[in-house]
RNA sequence: GGGCGGGUGGCGGAACUGGCAGACGCGCCGGACUUAGGAUCCGGUGGAGCGAUCCGUGGGGGUUCGAGUCCCCCCUCGCCCA
């Protein structure tokens, strides 16, 4: 029997796929006792065809997956659909066609897709979130988050989205627009539903340190939108007190009188305010401002009010503002300044109102000098020159230093005067330490279809209800008539609306909104641990095993909204005792964009999209694979290349060639015949191991496979170039093909599965290369007997020499000395020092 | 403006804790085989120079026997936040 001296993909790889399938090589708890690892890929959304982006996620994980098993470990790879969800309902707006068909269709497609592409997943724990018998956990756990108060309902300022007629989330707004449909974003107030996940703020601030195999850019962007602000709240008393005065600000009343509350992060320059200002919106504008300033600050009002937050509080805007009139007093010093209103000041963020420091504050310092307000200096920095006096400052100080001209608390370092001012503030009864949070709660109420049913009833006499665990799902009908204009889709389904209240059983409605999809990719990695599981969302024994996840592979898009989710939901499912502990993921990983060939992102609109499935069919998945693999390290953004990837297809067809020429080696060698590899062939051996160490580095050390697939690269030029002459020449042939091909097993599995069994013959009739273990390498073969080491002459390279590599720096100094070219240079020349690094260069210093 | 990444041949990218810059691939050049070559195999390929040699990792300084790598200043591109 000889092997085809062609390489085609398109005969191996469906064998390939259909044995791997038959023998459920990738099935999940198959190796009892094995250490377990979880390997996570972000589930992808099913819209449409499958795109390049999912080709590169797919193929990094799978790579890891498939060595993974190698080494030994029951690996957990699975894989589902994200199913439901806005872009699948607005298509179905468009043609007609219901969501769900839709989506079952692209499922289809997906997963022929994914599995031409050869990737081990266990497709046993398939899961898709539109099926009930997933969306009924997501209610099962609104119901013990109602329980427990996380999950709410609340009078909001919502993001309204004028395109997709619904709510959507702070995070997905974007410039005042949708994230996914463009249209502008307006202010609504709506009733809503939303999980508390401020309550977890501090606690997912604390756990980012301790997720240090996550990307730093990823745990930097969670805690800046986290954005933790300690600070103090201190009250202005107005002065004189206006006459239609309110005594409380913010519903809270405010001993001695009405007072306007400041938020700042620096009450250390206290001392150095010389004026308050209030946003144009703030509630006591009307109250305070003087009778003849009342057109003029009414103007000026108007005008903020028709423009965009993001305009006024540009770094670049200028700075506007007017005098209302009114005057407040500083507790701390008890003196008068004015109050202003001013385009800055935004009434959402804080308490609507700040306090001005000019001197240590550059929007204030700009702000007082166009109108003339006083600058004072309160703190100096702690070394380096003093401040000029306010009146010449040419710029505000804004770090933190030791406090002056502030009374008894002159002479304090900034942290320390913070600490010790706020609880003056709060013993004294006119302010307080206080922290502020930018993460807001999550409103997660949407006025769609496609989405989980909030498993909650109205009801006339006992008004919320919950749905009994009992009644769930709550299945989302299926007769919906989706316009993507007024009310909710499912308020016009009578047979889902009309219902009976759980308490009382009289007629009652139920709740018409679903849920963001958001709620779905919370916790679909915890379903997977027991997918088909008909009493619990998953089973908390294998949760204990498997979680948290080992690695986790995804685009870096999703570093603040999924992410956070996801880690508050694990808290979530902590809080409940499903997860023994708190952090879903040990390890991130963030690929990047497959751009087009131009190097632009692949798009429609440049005609530059390349799609995994043609590819597939004309050079196989193994090309295609390999291609991804090899461009650049996942974190990377790569440009797609046609030429790179004929290349790819050409270096495994130098590989299938090779073995089709060595074939007289294949024969199993006498184990004393590979150690009596010499010269040539014990260089090849060496070759070998050291590709071996280099291609599992790629895994172990730092998850890289460029360089692994280079290293195979390496070796496979170098078998072309040793002829066997010999029994032994042909057992370290034999030794570097059975490597070749076990080491390209998780990067092109296909031909790798090919060649491994061509070479072993009827020895490997009923084994899988896939279920092989990994190669270990030899330590005394990696490690060189000799070296070359590069001779220098006062750093410049001289020449080379090669030297045992224990030699002594004696030895290799006799060596270089003798060579032609150092000589040269060495001649009448006086040697002051030489600087010797073992296994690697020698250098000589010379003087004139 | 702030935070985080990057800038290395014609291109994608290598380079362990400072130690021969450019591994590997693409492209290009040459050769062999061939009716043919857009297949395959072999060789070459940072720049300048006939040469010894010199210059080279965005730019400028510095530390060091030695810097892509460490320090300071600057330019520039990308992402995120304002």
């Amino acid at each position: 029997m000889s092997m085809n001296e062609r390489y085609e993909p398109h005969s191996i790889e469906p064998r390939w796929q259909g044995r791997w399938d038959q023998a459920g090589a990738f099935r999940t708890g198959r190796r009892a006792g094995a250490e377990p690892r979880y390997v996570l890929e972000m589930f992808p959304y099913p819209s449409g065809a499958m795109h390049m982006g999912h080709g590169r996620v797919y193929t990094i994980g799978d790579a890891l997956a498939r060595y993974l098993r190698m080494r030994g470990h029951d690996v957990l790879h699975p894989i589902g659909f994200d199913a439901l969800g806005l872009p699948a309902e607005n298509a179905a707006i468009k043609d007609g066609r219901h969501p769900g068909e839709r989506t079952r269709e692209n499922i289809v497609a997906f997963r022929a897709e994914m599995k031409s592409l050869g990737y081990s997943f266990d497709w046993e724990r398939e899961i898709s979130t539109c099926d009930p018998e997933y969306y009924r956990w997501n209610q099962w756990f609104f119901l013990r988050m109602l329980e427990r108060g996380i999950v709410y309902r609340r009078e909001g300022k919502a993001n309204w989205c004028t395109g997709c007629n619904t709510v959507i989330a702070n995070e997905q707004v974007v410039d005042e627009r949708c994230e996914r449909c463009e249209s502008p974003v307006v202010e609504k107030v709506i009733p809503e539903w939303a999980f508390r996940i401020t309550a977890f703020a501090q606690d997912l601030l604390d756990g980012l340190d301790r997720l240090t195999e996550w990307p730093e850019r990823i745990t930097t962007m969670q805690r800046n939108w986290i954005g933790k602000s300690v600070g103090a709240e201190v009250a202005f008393a107005l002065s004189p007190a206006p006459l239609r005065g309110a005594t409380e600000v913010r519903g809270q009343a405010v001993p001695g009188g009405p007072a306007i509350d400041v938020f700042t992060t620096r009450v250390d320059t206290i001392f150095g305010c010389t004026y308050v200002v209030l946003a144009p919106e703030h509630p006591l504008v009307e109250r305070v401002t003087a009778p003849e300033r009342r057109d003029e600050v009414r103007a000026f009002v108007e005008r903020m009010r028709k423009t965009e937050a993001a305009q006024r509080t540009g770094e670049d805007a200028p700075k506007e503002g007017v005098f209302t009139g009114a005057r407040a007093v500083n507790p701390y010093t008890g003196e008068e300044v004015p109050v202003w209103i001013a385009n800055f000041v935004l009434a959402e963020y804080g308490t609507g109102a700040v306090m001005s420091v000019p001197a240590h504050d550059q929007r204030d310092f700009e702000f007082a000098r166009k109108y003339g307000l006083p600058v004072r200096v309160v703190i100096q920095p702690e070394k380096g020159d003093r401040l000029p006096p306010g009146d010449v400052l040419s710029q505000a100080f804004t770090q933190d230093g030791v406090v002056e001209a502030s009374g008894r608390f002159s002479g304090l370092p900034s942290a320390k005067a913070r600490e010790v001012m706020a609880e003056e503030a709060s013993a004294k009864g006119f302010g307080k330490a206080t922290v502020r949070w930018h993460l807001r709660d999550w409103g997660f109420s949407r006025q769609r279809y496609w989405g989980t049913p909030i498993p909650v009833v109205y009801c006339p006499t006992d008004g919320i209800v919950p749905v009994p665990d009992a009644q769930l799902p709550v299945v989302l009908p299926d007769e919906a008539i989706i316009t993507g204009k007024g009310e909710p889709p499912l308020a016009k389904v009578p047979a889902f609306v009309n219902t009976t209240c759980p308490r009382c059983g009289k007629p009652a409605r139920r709740e018409v909104e679903t849920m963001d999809t958001f709620v779905d990719s919370s916790w679909y990695y915890a379903r997977y641990l027991s997918p088909h599981d008909a009493t619990r969302p998953f089973d908390p024994a294998e949760a204990k095993k498997r979680l948290p996840i080992d690695v986790y592979v995804g685009g870096p898009e999703h570093a603040v909204m999924h992410l956070l989710y996801f880690r508050f939901w694990h808290r979530v499912m902590h809080q409940l005792g499903l997860v023994h502990e708190d952090e879903p993921c040990k390890r991130l990983v963030t690929q990047g964009i497959v751009n087009g060939p131009d190097g632009r992102k692949m798009s429609k609109r440049w005609g530059n999209v390349v799609q995994p499935g043609p590819m597939v069919r004309k050079y196989g998945a193994d090309t295609l694979r390999l291609f991804i693999l090899f461009a650049a390290p996942p974190e990377k953004d790569i440009d797609w290349s046609d030429e790179q990837v004929d290349g790819l297809f050409r270096f495994i067809t130098r590989v299938w060639r090779l073995f089709h020429a060595r074939q007289d080696c294949f024969a199993v060698a006498d184990p004393k015949v590979l150690a009596q590899a010499s010269g040539d062939s014990l260089e090849l051996r060496r070759k070998t191991h050291r590709t071996i160490q280099r291609v599992t580095d790629g895994f172990d050390k730092e998850l890289k496979f460029n360089t692994g697939i280079a290293a195979l690269m390496e070796l496979v030029n170098a078998l072309y170039q040793l002829e066997p002459k010999g029994e032994p020449d042909r057992a370290a042939v034999r030794e570097a093909l059975v490597a070749v091909s076990t080491l390209l097993a998780p990067f092109a599995p296909h031909v790798a599965e090919e060649l491994w069994h061509e070479v072993l013959g009827p020895a490997a009739r009923d084994r899988l290369l896939a279920d092989e273990p990994w190669p270990s390498f030899d330590p005394a073969l990696v490690a060189a007997d000799t070296v070359t080491i590069a001779v220098q002459v006062n750093g410049k390279l001289r020449g080379e020499v090669q030297a045992p590599a224990a030699a002594g720096e004696a030895e290799v100094r006799a060596l270089a000395e003798a060579e032609d070219r150092v000589k040269a240079h060495l001649a009448g020349k006086t040697v002051r020092k030489v600087v010797f690094v073992p296994k690697r260069l020698m250098n000589f210093v010379i003087g004139g």
